[in-house]
RNA sequence: GGUGGGGUACCGAAGCGGUCAAACGGGGCAGACUGUAAAUCUGCUGGCAAUGCCUUCGGAGGUUCGAAUCCUCCCCCCACCA
């Protein structure tokens, strides 16, 4: 199978330039996609192209990623309504350094062939002159066109939003990256979010008039859920590919939470299943969705790609002890083993001894709730848990009785939200 | 620069002298039902030493026993005109 029937059937495939199933057939290619370090970690939303990179050299073809360490100081206008605010230098270098060690999850930069490969366009954006600029690349984009672009018309007619020359000249930066990698590396396909349409191109057709090269694009679908919200945001926030910011446990409950309508999709897009493995879990799903067969096995390869057997074995045995069974026959070893990842406090046991603390008091200390008021809300709502039953009594105390081995105490606030406080001076 | 209309809680939007911590909708949180799904239904949704007290209705003053509501000045938005 072909790499572009491969994302299509996958739903990967938003667009391509003419021709572009034919170039990657010709010949093993290089493509590349550019990451922003905005952040120093990726987020799930961007795995849906670190996939278009997997897929890409299992292919045979070499993947590029290119960290946008040059234009992150910059910012693509086509991805905010406003002037946004530009990265330190420094912030950018160390941004992008997190991004390319989270990458090594999922391409091989090893193997003989096509090593997937780093590119930080700091390298040539940070050296280039502005006259040679103006005149290698600027020359060839006119004002006209570029003012025809919709992420620029937008900018341009709405007073409001008002756009710097700067953001302006983004699509320069980026097509002269294309054509950089082009005379690099041998790149000639950049790849990238259907927003990116626009672009992509700019760089093709710089390619082809400097060079009388062809030069190839392809997108990917922007994803949403089947309820509409945004991918990647749970209540506690961004899921990060960080797990420090985003613990495996934690990046593992994502996943499993993944509503029905959406895991076949999910599964085609992020995991490396065969057609059938995928056609089968759907069945699996539409049939006996109680065995959640689907989220299990998504969530389980996602994890482990990203966090290793190791990270992948922590969540499930956590997940498993939480939404499984009871709590209070675990021995504190075991118990401190799943809440690893779980978020956790620490409290002095002498805040429990004797008439203990309010569970008011401890609720919100924990970040279970947003203030006291909220936490008596939750109590009176029947939405807490104590050691997994139910408190509904707003004026409770935890004492030492209620800690398990003495040293812990598990508060739960709805079905899922969990935090491990331990009891101790250390 | 002129004229008119606005700025209310996370968002949208009522209120236009006391009964306003502020209708209603959305969002969020929780409960029920389930399958750690969706849909649906129900409750909650400023804070605290809590039958009360404090802070909040663009900002600063003022009138009044009492203001989100009336007056003055200022700031910012929107529409039309120049």
């Amino acid at each position: 199978m072909s790499l572009l029937d491969e994302y299509t059937w996958r739903g990967l495939l938003y667009d391509a330039t003419d021709g572009a199933a034919q170039a990657f057939a010709a010949e093993s290619r290089v493509a590349y996609i550019g990451f922003d370090p905005t952040a120093s970690s990726l987020h799930v939303g961007s795995l849906l192209p670190i996939m278009g990179l997997v897929h890409l050299q299992r292919a045979g073809h070499t993947p590029v990623a290119l960290v946008g360490g040059g234009t992150g100081l910059i910012g693509d206008p086509s991805e905010k309504a406003a002037e946004r605010a530009l990265l330190s230098k420094e912030e950018a270098e160390a941004n992008a350094a997190g991004i390319h060690a989270q990458l090594a999850h999922f391409l091989d930069f090893e193997v003989k062939g096509n090593p997937a490969r780093m590119a930080n366009n700091l390298d040539w954006l940070g050296k280039v002159g502005m006259v040679d600029f103006l005149r290698d690349v600027g020359k060839h984009f006119s004002i006209n066109a570029l003012l025809g672009k919709d992420s620029i018309r937008r900018r341009v007619q709405d007073p409001q939003a008002s756009i710097s020359f700067t953001e302006f000249s983004y699509v320069l930066l980026q097509a002269y990256d294309f054509l950089e990698l082009h005379d690099r590396l041998g790149c000639t396909v950049q790849m990238g979010g259907s927003d990116q349409w626009g672009n992509i191109t700019a760089g093709t057709e710089l390619i082809r008039r400097v060079r009388g090269a062809r030069a190839y694009g392809v997108t990917f679908p922007l994803l949403t859920t089947s309820s509409g919200t945004k991918f990647g945001k749970t209540e506690s926030g961004t899921v990060w590919l960080d797990p420090a910011r985003t613990t495996p446990y934690r990046f593992y409950q994502f996943w499993m939470n993944t509503p029905d309508a959406d895991v076949g999709a999910y599964l085609r897009l992020f995991t490396l299943f065969p057609r059938e493995e995928v056609e089968e879990l759907e069945a699996s799903t539409a049939s006996e969705p109680h065995r959640r067969l689907a989220q299990k096995a998504l969530a389980a390869d996602v994890t482990r790609r990203l966090h290793g057997e190791d990270g992948l074995g922590r969540a499930r045995k956590a997940s498993e002890a939480l939404f499984g069974g009871e709590i209070e026959g675990l021995g504190a070893g075991e118990i401190a083993d799943i809440f690893a990842d779980v978020p956790s406090s620490r409290i002095r046991r002498g805040a429990l001894q004797g008439e203990g603390l309010p569970l008011v008091d401890l609720l919100h200390r924990a970040g279970l709730a947003a203030s006291k008021s909220d936490a008596r809300r939750a109590i009176s709502g029947g939405g807490i848990y104590v050691n997994n039953h139910r408190v509904a009594d707003v004026p409770a105390r935890v004492t030492m009785d209620q800690t398990l081995d003495g040293e812990f105490v598990v508060l739960r606030r709805g079905k899922k939200r969990y935090h491990l406080v331990r009891v101790g001076d250390r």
